[in-house]
RNA sequence: GCGCCUGUAGCUCAGCUGGAUAGAGCAACGGACUUCUAAUCCGUAGGCCGCAGGUUCGAAUCCUGCCAGGCGUACCA
């Protein structure tokens, strides 16, 4: 029997009871927890009957439990007001519940529900003038969370990476390193590419201030480069693939990896060619200045203040092309390429305008699928005023912010380990997991819509509702599985009737209620709710090691239940860091 | 001005498809390691859920108005 299974006999155990009291069988019944583990183990409110019935919901919960009995699954049927709350017998709640997790394995959690689907996840989307910063952490965490949520239930996933790689930002780099660089390379500085780009882009903004004849020659260097001149696109490439080993490196080092790579320099001409098919279909118009132009519909985006309708610029008058031109082509390269149901991307609020514009545009377009294209926005993150500066500017670098924590981390581990007992490299890799962990939940443990206050001491730590605090639950479990004698864990001896006390209870729901987390999760691409939910679970779990001992409990049939709930939670706690994109630790 | 988001304990946030006494982490204070890793656990203290109306048997949650902050408001990305 399944937990669903279980959950549909306590309904039809209710059906049969209402049945009996008023000839009714409820439909809307919802299961849940009751506050308090000593009521129960699960609860139904009768607030849905109160008005087919035309009764108050107390006394309907009070009539249907006069009609239901205890049997070989239900032990005991209480009333608290409007609420029937039950209890299962031990040996089928806990015993169902852990066969159910051991028979899924890490597929615990996951659903079919997206079988058959297609979907693109887009994020990062970086620029190549600069490295990655803390705002493209919390949107690769997002991305690549979002993107085993969809797996997990049952989606087919493409992850892209869309490379704003051509512009005028991208030149004032290639220009001050033409000038000043005096042929150095990242080697010879020792810098890693994309760093030692960014160097160069901040070069370019100290001289032009200097020097404003500067921006002039950029955008000579921009038009050299859409015509194609030999030296400058040598140039241009060059440094951007300088960049791409950087990026290339932090996303290893983060953990994020993409499946397909979509390039503003292979689109933008695309762009222009379908603006000129749009206006052949009268989608698009020009206005009086010469902009080719989209016109927003009344109905969603109202009127300016004159009365005209809003507009969108798709073309400047000397037929170069926009941001949005570009995002165009790549919405559609993406659908045909790839044959998607749904599209997402996964960029910054302060976009929200555009892409309500894009989805506009590409529905005018004649483009059906514009409607399962999804903008996954979230909040920006503030930094405190003073603090975290990089020399490059007001930024946290991503590259800093992950060795600094990796650092942290592998201080903490030292203290564990006065005698020197640990490898560098064993220290090491234990730092990498637990600090980059640290990160990443700091980032995914409030909703995507909230704005996030970096708070640099608060992010360092490891202690409350952070990804340690989740790690070393594992950790934990994995130190007393290690220790257990030989056939200790042997299912066939493990008696399910013995557990039952309360913190037991609260684990057991902790891992009852995974896999509508999950569900939740996906729904509302949030992966937040996973992040409390392991943080919940992780903090079951230590009130209950806290108080029960498990190798030492009283006698071998004890020892073997209780090896099971543990091994159940170590699943659950696994499953919900991966997806997360957490990696767990059997030691710390 | 208009649009979107946010406002809950000193701080950071859950709860927002209405339901059992509003929860958690941090910070503060007091406790628990000869016992499976104390990166842990237990306890104390801390709240006109921004304000005012309304709907409801019942509102942090839904509706209206207002206040405060953030972002956006298109020829930047």
């Amino acid at each position: 029997m399944s937990v669903e299974q279980l959950k549909n006999t306590i309904f039809a155990k209710i059906g049969n009871a209402s049945a009996k009291a008023f000839g009714h069988v409820p439909d809307a019944l919802e299961i849940g927890f009751p506050p308090n583990p000593e009521f129960g183990h699960f609860a139904v409110g009768c607030f849905p009957l109160a008005k087919p019935l035309r009764r108050s919901p107390s006394e309907i919960a009070r009539r249907i439990a006069e009609k239901m009995t205890g049997d070989e699954v239900i032990q005991e049927i209480n009333v608290a007001g409007p609420y029937i709350n039950l209890k299962v017998w031990p040996q089928v709640l806990f015993g169902e519940v852990c066969r159910t997790i051991f028979a899924a394995g890490e597929g615990y959690g996951g659903s079919a529900v997206g079988r058959g689907k297609r979907v693109m996840v887009e994020y990062l989307s970086p620029n190549t003038n600069k490295p990655l910063h803390l705002g493209h952490l919390r949107n690769g965490a997002l991305g690549m969370s979002v993107s085993r949520l969809l797996e997990a239930t049952g989606h087919a996933v493409v992850k892209a990476n869309l490379i704003n790689d051509r512009g005028v930002h991208i030149c004032k780099s290639m220009l001050a390193w033409q000038e000043w660089g005096g042929g150095s390379t990242p080697e010879s500085e020792g810098l890693k590419g994309d760093h030692f780009v960014g160097r160069w882009y901040v070069r370019f903004a100290q001289e032009a201030e200097k020097k404003p004849a500067l921006e002039s020659e950029v955008q000579k260097m921009l038009q050299s480069w859409e015509a194609g001149d030999p030296p400058t696109v040598k140039l241009w490439e060059t440094m951007n693939n300088w960049v791409y080993d950087g990026f290339a490196q932090t996303y290893r080092q983060f953990g994020l990896d993409f499946d397909v790579f979509y390039y503003e320099s292979d689109t933008y001409k695309l762009g222009k060619d379908i603006i000129q098919k749009g206006i052949e279909t009268n989608v698009f118009s020009k206005d009086k200045q010469g902009n080719t132009v989209f016109h927003l519909p009344f109905d969603e985006f109202g009127q300016e203040k004159g009365g005209e309708l809003k507009k969108v610029t798709v073309l400047r008058p000397d037929g170069t092309s926009l941001y949005i031109t570009q995002d165009i082509a790549t919405s559609i390269v993406k659908v045909t390429e790839h044959n998607l149901d749904f599209s997402i991307y996964v960029v910054g609020s302060e976009q929200e305008y555009h892409f309500r514009c894009l989805f506009e545009i590409l529905s005018a377009l004649g483009y059906g699928w514009a409607q399962h294209c999804y903008h996954l926005s979230y909040g920006m993150v503030y930094l405190p005023e003073g603090k975290m500066k990089s020399r490059e500017g007001k930024i946290v670098d991503a590259d800093d912010l992950i060795d600094a924590m990796q650092v942290l981390a592998a201080d903490e581990i030292r203290q564990r380990d006065p005698e020197g007992r640990l490898a560098l490299d064993e220290i090491n890799a234990r730092a990498e997991k637990i600090g980059i962990g640290a990160i990443k939940f700091y980032l995914l443990r409030v909703r995507p819509t909230q704005s996030i206050n970096f708070d640099p001491a608060e992010s360092i730590s490891f202690d409350g509702f952070t990804g340690p605090y989740c790690q070393y639950a594992y950790a934990r479990i994995f130190g007393i599985l290690a220790k257990a004698p030989p056939g200790a864990d042997d299912r066939q001896q493990a008696a399910f009737a013995l557990l039952g006390n309360p913190e037991e209870l609260l684990l057991l729901q902790k891992l009852i209620q995974f896999p509508e987390e999950v569900n939740n999760a996906v729904g509302e691409f949030n992966p937040s709710r996973i992040a409390l939910h392991i943080f919940n679970t992780a903090k079951a779990f230590n009130q209950f090691y806290n108080k029960h001992p498990v190798l030492h409990a009283a006698d071998k049939q004890l020892v073997a239940a209780r090896l099971a709930l543990i091994q159940a939670t170590a699943i659950v706690l696994k499953k919900g860091l991966h997806l997360l994109g957490l990696e767990v630790l059997e030691n710390m």
